[in-house]
DNA sequence: CCTACCGATCGGTAGG
DNA sequence: CCTACCGATCGGTAGG
């Protein structure tokens, strides 16, 4: 019988993914041991080889599986209408919205992404470039249509990215406000700032 | 005779120190191992102990040290006269300068203090809390007094700091603006805003 | 999916 | 500051 396969976690894969995420959230990539990783799926280590080719694998598919799913959503945005403000406010709610049902990859995404074999490293770094200077492209559109600030522009993005990307403390606040709450805010003080 | 101590690196212990932090801001802490780090200072790992006792020591010293200037910066700040709003970007200025001239170690405090012993990690949890709590104070004040938005304030003060903490990837930016057009820049962005 | 086990590497100690 | 070395743990393999 062949298995079945959708995009739910279900095949064993899936699943070592998944705990795989958890864990290095918590404790880091390095700090992870496969055997750690085996326990909580209540199997021995070396049982998971039936599932992965290696630990590096494992930050390999959470980096890269980010990495795409913001890409992907940058160039649906780029695509639209919208104005440049628009466009960024999009971005903005975006990665909330990822790190908010997402948490565990992105953040493991986000912070040990170090980690990574030196190959996928390069590659990873290209595609954060590649992402930033998207985002700067939107940055300048905004600026020649007198919407933005003339600010500099790479200062711009790299505030709102830091900014949306670090939200490590979110998960302890998850319970003070909701997704809506935390777009709202973030975007308004991005865009806007806080002073009245 | 008698060793002389002052603030500047010149003790073998103030030696090791910055060179771990160069190793755990460049691999992570768990990624770096003794010997690595007593190959840079032309040692045996073993000949590190006559100046340390521990690896947990070394992240200890680094973690605590960034938090207790960013703890002595802010109680000065408090201590100002200044507005609400000007006691923000003052702060603001502080975590950019210090990351910009203190690269190393700030980065590691502020992506290595999971790798805390638990004792060390719990006291260092607390610090940030309190540090947290002193700043959304200040938003408060600034609320109070009109200058600022009635925005949530904790969002606010996540957003602050997780736009100043996350400048990661400043190293490989830093010939591009100088500390002064990067402190402007995000005070207006985080102050201000972007939209015209 | 298991047991048995490997070579490598780790933080750290003993003793000089 | 060194050499010699330790127990523990790591990612991963062999073989079933």
């Amino acid at each position: 019988m062949a298995k079945i396969k959708n995009n739910i976690n279900n095949t064993k894969k899936d699943i070592v993914l998944k705990n795989a995420a958890i864990l290095f959230r918590k404790k880091g990539f390095k700090a992870t041991s496969l055997r750690e990783l085996a326990d909580t799926m209540g199997i021995e280590a070396p049982s998971l080889y039936n599932h992965i080719n290696s630990k590096a694998e494992l930050l390999h598919n959470i980096c890269f599986g980010v990495a795409n799913d913001f890409m992907t959503n940058l160039q649906a945005v780029i695509a639209t209408k919208e104005s440049a403000v628009e466009k960024i406010a999009m971005l903005i709610r975006f990665h909330i919205l990822k790190i908010y049902s997402d948490f565990d990859n992105v953040f493991v995404a986000n912070h040990e992404w170090k980690q990574l074999s030196k190959k996928d490293l390069s590659a990873f770094i290209t595609q954060r470039k590649d992402y930033e200077n998207c985002v700067i492209e939107i940055i300048h559109t905004g600026q020649k249509n007198k919407q933005m600030k003339l600010l500099n522009a790479k200062i711009m993005v790299l505030t709102i990215l830091s900014a949306v990307r670090g939200l490590e403390i979110l998960q302890s606040h998850k319970n003070n406000f909701s997704l809506e709450e935390l777009q709202d805010n973030m975007v308004e003080q991005l865009l806007n700032g806080i002073v009245k």
